[in-house]
DNA sequence: ATGACTCGCAACGCGAGA
């Protein structure tokens, strides 16, 4: 089963792009991110036409995920727990063919010295509080997203430039540390050492000089891990007309 | 002139993104 995970920048302004990553790489599930529509403008109709079930958990203007799956989505939960008050729309998850599979638009925090950095903080301490759960489990799990986080320096074409950023800042990296530590693989890096991005800023000629950031991530734990197959990174939708500065990252689970 | 961002919006400049 290839899992894929994408933050288009707008679903709406992105559905030709949409369209034609669901027609190309078929991807048997792909989570998506950065929605900015409400449940109902999500060009469901469109998706659910080339064979996909859609779950959605939208927001007006902001944030907003999705699951797009070829097989049912089960036990859908919408939101990340531990905070009733946070209403911002970051966190969804649900089975697939046994598998647990979550799409996260993990808060940027920028900049550090205003309450959207201890936000992001926050939002890390309750998803590292929420993924233990999910460990006990003893299911597959995917945790696939945009995690804002530049994992060591070698995920980012110039660190210096990141230097003192939220995608940077060690207490995000200790943080997304703690995901690994606690038995979560990045998918990515342990399939090679080639350095790659899944992110290139629309600003000067980023994705024309290739200074990119790999801030797009799949989590698997222990029982997803065993069964990882091939992990890739589609550049394709990058480089076509109106892109998204985000490209998809895909793991296959075997079996 | 060497490079120039893109979304959404009770918009028409601004906040947000990373």
């Amino acid at each position: 089963m290839k899992i894929a995970s994408w933050n288009v920048n707008s679903v709406k302004v992105r559905l030709p792009r949409l369209m034609d990553y669901l027609k190309d790489y078929a991807p048997d599930v792909l989570c998506l991110q950065e929605l900015k529509v409400i449940d109902e403008n999500f060009p469901r109709l469109e998706v659910e036409e080339l064979g996909y079930h859609v779950e959605t958990h939208g927001q007006k203007t902001y944030n907003g995920v999705a699951l797009l799956s070829k097989f049912p989505l089960e036990d859908i939960r919408r939101g990340l727990p531990g905070d009733d008050a946070d209403e911002q729309a970051r966190y969804m998850e649900a089975t697939v063919q046994g598998i647990r599979i979550a799409s996260i638009y993990l808060p940027n925090g920028n900049p550090v010295d205003s309450d959207k950095f201890p936000y992001k903080l926050g939002w890390m301490e309750r998803l590292i509080t929420h993924a233990k759960g999910l460990l006990e489990s003893e299911m597959p799990v995917v945790l696939a997203g945009d995690y804002n986080i530049i994992p060591q320096d070698e995920d980012c074409y110039d660190p210096k430039a990141w230097e003192g950023d939220a995608l940077t800042r060690p207490e995000s990296r200790n943080r997304f540390r703690q995901l690994l530590n606690m038995g979560y693989t990045d998918a990515y890096r342990a399939y090679t050492t080639d350095v790659n991005y899944t992110y290139w800023d629309y600003q000067r000629g980023a994705w024309q000089k290739d200074h990119g950031i790999r801030i797009d991530h799949l989590l698997l734990s222990p029982q997803a891990t065993d069964r990882m197959g091939k992990v890739g990174i589609d550049k394709g939708p990058r480089g076509q007309d109106k892109p998204s500065d985000h490209t998809p990252i895909w793991v296959e689970i075997e079996g």
